[in-house]
DNA sequence: AGAATCATGTAAGGGGTTACATGATTCG
DNA sequence: CGAATCATGTAACCCCTTACATGATTCT
């Protein structure tokens, strides 16, 4: 129970049978995911290896013509459960913000519904128990260490970063839906 | 020119030689380094070796009864040029801040002198710049995809609260200093 | 004719983590 | 006597990146 990040793959796969070509192509465009995630085709064609071996996705090739059979990956059942956990569950830790949770949110945005709520109320409540630990650890002025404040205001500034920009996500991604 | 991070251990070496075990000590002092950097000691050891292999770090052996022989390692000439330069240098990427920044500020404090204040400076216009590059990006309110606006806006609340971190910072890591 | 597209991969290497190895000495 | 300390490492494994391989087809 790693890595987890290759599991947004599943997200493209919701509908329809796709080949890995294919994936990467919708991978790359330059107005989605691409925007924060990036991986060479070679990583793409391993992932897929890995989420087939973990039993969440099966194949059948496809032969055309002379090219290599395409391999046409579906979801199995265990890979629909592992997804629709994965895209519901806030990230832990605050490094993860900058590529798992947008990538989530990817992913929830386009499933619309009340899943993009699920993720960043959840995500909410993370930041919070966050920022209420790092209280607790209270290095407030009193302490005597300089390098443990700027230390401990580095991190408090990053939770209430997060927080304001989970609010001004919920207006930009769950009011457009409704009024549309 | 990939890895560079390693290039902090020499800040440990600035006055006296010193032997792994003892730096390791050192490192993992919880009111220090540890708060931001954690390693295993094989860690250690690996990255000491990379650094006398890259010749910026010399040792010599000296045994002590039964024990290995401590290696006592000392900076070489371009040891002392390489750390000098790298704890003046700002990151250049946001996700560098979490652990090469605070670990550059945690030598750069300890140094003295306007070691603190050359690299708050040099990190400030680095944000500035980077915030500079997302502004003429531009994507704006304007923007008809959410997804590219949320993404933009957790780009610049992060330079954000780095810029305002580096102001907090600088108050406490050069004033204390001049008043005591 | 040469480049890009289609569609799959393998190989090599860099970097980190975890676990294990060794063997005397000092502490409780 | 057993545990922690001192002081070095090696081995195995995981993940990602870069580069290269293949071979037909379609575009310019």
């Amino acid at each position: 129970m790693h890595r987890q990040t290759e599991l947004a793959l599943l997200g493209f796969l919701k509908k329809n049978p796709r080949h890995g070509y294919d994936l990467y192509q919708e991978l790359s465009e330059p107005e989605g995911l691409w925007q924060v995630w990036r991986m060479k085709q070679s990583q793409l064609y391993a992932l897929l290896n890995r989420l087939e071996e973990q039993g969440y996705l099966a194949f059948s090739r496809e032969a055309e013509g002379s090219r290599p059979p395409r391999k046409m990956y579906r979801m199995t059942p265990s890979g629909r459960e592992a997804y629709a956990s994965w895209v519901r569950a806030p990230v832990e830790r605050g490094r993860q913000f900058r590529l798992d949770l947008l990538i989530k949110l990817f992913f929830a945005h386009r499933e619309g519904g009340a899943v993009v709520t699920e993720l960043l109320d959840a995500q909410q409540a993370a930041c919070l128990d966050w920022q209420r630990e790092l209280e607790e650890k209270g290095v407030s002025r009193e302490d005597a260490e300089p390098y443990r404040r700027v230390v401990h205001q580095y991190r408090a500034g990053q939770v209430q970063a997060m927080l304001d920009w989970l609010d001004s996500s919920r207006n930009e991604l769950t009011r457009p839906i409704v009024n549309g």
